[in-house]
DNA sequence: TGAATTTAATTAGGTGCCAGATTATATGGC
DNA sequence: GCCATATAATCTGGCACCTAATTAAATTCA
């Protein structure tokens, strides 16, 4: 397995710890290559992987959504969605407009050529990760969810958490 | 394994499709986990993930480095290199001196306290990189690496090739 | 020699992400 | 009714990344 240059560059610069670093390094390795090959499948229609997810979101929500609701639940803060959406909105993808009972709130919702491009991309991009792990079987796949678990339990890594919400007790996030 | 917030939105909005996305969900988010956790180990001493690797670098070149090289082996733009120098030198990190011989060239040397920070922190965050994966024997780690492989091949993901060096036919960049 | 090309570094402009501050609106006591 | 507080969206400023354009210096070669 390849690696990106950084990491090579890291175990380089490591010496005898090398060795037991490069399984970690691998895994970031696919990640950034998985990560590198969304953004060139998304490029051409001006979308990130946060655009698209948003975009997905909104086909969900034919009377659309609050800006804060799809913060949470794309995993990014307000502020952040407001760029998204800036960047959406430019390209005529989303509209916003004024909610008439709660005056702060903003309705997002996809104009026809954003339920359009949707209509495209949405499954034809949701197939293709569906087939960047075509090649494992289903034990192999258990296999791997087992040892990423195992390497995430020993890392000690807590779940992410944003500073977006106070403290909600009770944030049933995912829909 | 715990999917981050983005990848759960997406397979909501995946429907049938969803349970041959999480595997490569659960590489992107072990993968992002780790980045996190990275970032906020080297946030106290304002270094982010880049600036480390500068600093391992730059330990290992006495006699200073050219920001292109430094570029090259980090695998970043030059463009994103005077970024990260920038920063390294107004934290008091490195200094830029006219190379005597070539009047294009800048040498990039770590100043005292950068040699310092390099010293204490170096080798003691390499070693935290390497007990991320420490839950995992070595025949674990073979099989791992053989999944995440056949992952890469059956992705078909090409290595990734940044846009800054022309076409250099012989670039033997890993050191 | 001197023009064309290459190379080094930087600048300019853009994206996506964050934290923290700001503005407008709503709501819950008193 | 009115103030304190909470909430929604946005703005400001910062970082790390990119591409493309710029500037300066070296090199090549006719």
């Amino acid at each position: 397995m390849e690696l990106e240059q950084k990491y090579r560059a890291l175990m380089s610069s490591a010496g005898a710890a090398a060795g037991e670093m490069r399984i970690c390094f691998e895994i970031l390795s696919l990640a950034g290559q998985i990560d590198r090959a969304c953004a060139v499948r998304l490029a051409p229609y001006r979308l990130s992987e946060s655009k698209f997810l948003l975009l997905s979101l909104l086909r969900d929500e034919p009377d659309g959504a609050a800006p804060h609701v799809l913060a949470d639940l794309a995993g990014v803060t307000r502020a952040t969605m407001t760029g998204l959406l800036d960047g959406m909105a430019r390209d005529g993808l989303i509209t916003r407009s004024h909610d008439s009972e709660d005056r702060r709130k903003m309705i997002v919702r996809l104009t026809p050529a954003g339920t359009a491009l949707a209509a495209t991309l949405g499954d034809e991009h949701l197939r293709w990760i569906s087939s960047l792990c075509s090649g494992l079987g289903p034990e192999d796949r258990r296999m791997l969810s087992a040892l990423l678990e195992r390497v995430r339990q020993s890392a000690g890594l807590a779940p992410d958490r944003l500073s977006n919400e106070r403290n909600s007790e009770h944030d049933a996030l995912p829909r």
